[in-house]
DNA sequence: ATTGACTCTGGACTATGGTCAAGGGTGTAG
DNA sequence: CTACACCCTTGACCATAGTCCAGAGTCAAT
């Protein structure tokens, strides 16, 4: 298959394609004489793995390690599990982050109710979070 | 001040309080005549208000809008709820899509116990998420 | 033979939030 | 006077995940 058809059977661009294999996701396919990519059926398993790790959450760079992870070996996913768990700790930080921030934001617009303006001059020397933005 | 003893006493770097210039987050200081910037005690809060704003996650496009409106009006605070509203709204989404994504990942470690390696000829046709990453 | 669709390479560009370096000028202390 | 710390501007660079473009070559059909 030439990466145009790859990329339609695919749903990515021929771009992505030519980027994913830079980074190293994609091996380099053999080409014809005139130089064209010439892809096989597996390339496409490849891609769809590349998507999911991708809604998951990992990074291309994470995607390339799993994948070399994944190739190398058969017989242990044990790395690969340590590798998502690590990833599923990540996100729960992220999430705890964004709550932490969410819960903040909202404390400040519940005590704000018909204040007057972003700054108040009456506020310099309060440091906690939100002392520069709370309203009168 | 001079730019390094603003910078000091923020916590920020020169570079950083040259760059927030050049996004419109600091209005342009005014120079001595060899052309050094020369600030007045509240860029601090300024500063200070930029931080904290930051660790609420508003990105400093978001900072720039919020200081805009904060600035011209101190008889409405309408406008910064809104968009506090709207950025809350906005982490939400971000907030379930990671939990979205964690739960896809804890089945994938959950359901792996011991199997062998991250694709699975046999789950070629199965175009769930992680049909492509699914363990024996 | 020519058209149109496809492919190749290399490099520039997007947004975000800065950081760093080069090459120069300024300010102050000894 | 000289050294050293500080400041100036311009422009390049980091990661991320691609996208887009120019200019050239190739392939298939008419």
């Amino acid at each position: 298959m030439t990466i145009g058809r790859v990329a339609d059977a695919a749903g990515v661009s021929i771009d992505t394609m030519r980027f994913y294999e830079r980074q190293g996701l994609l091996a380099k396919p053999r080409r014809t004489i005139a130089g064209y990519r010439i892809y096989a059926d597996e390339v496409l398993d490849r891609l769809r793995f590349i998507q999911d790790a991708k809604q998951l959450g990992f990074s291309l760079r994470e995607i390339k390690d799993l994948l070399s992870l994944g190739v190398k070996s058969t017989a242990e996913c044990g790395p690969v599990t340590r590798k998502a768990e690590a990833k599923l700790a990540e996100m729960n930080d992220e999430i705890r982050r964004l709550q932490r921030m969410r819960r903040t934001l909202e404390k400040m617009v519940h005590d704000c109710g018909g204040c007057s303006g972003v700054r108040c001059a009456r506020c310099h020397s309060r440091r906690d979070v939100t002392a520069s933005m709370k309203l009168h």
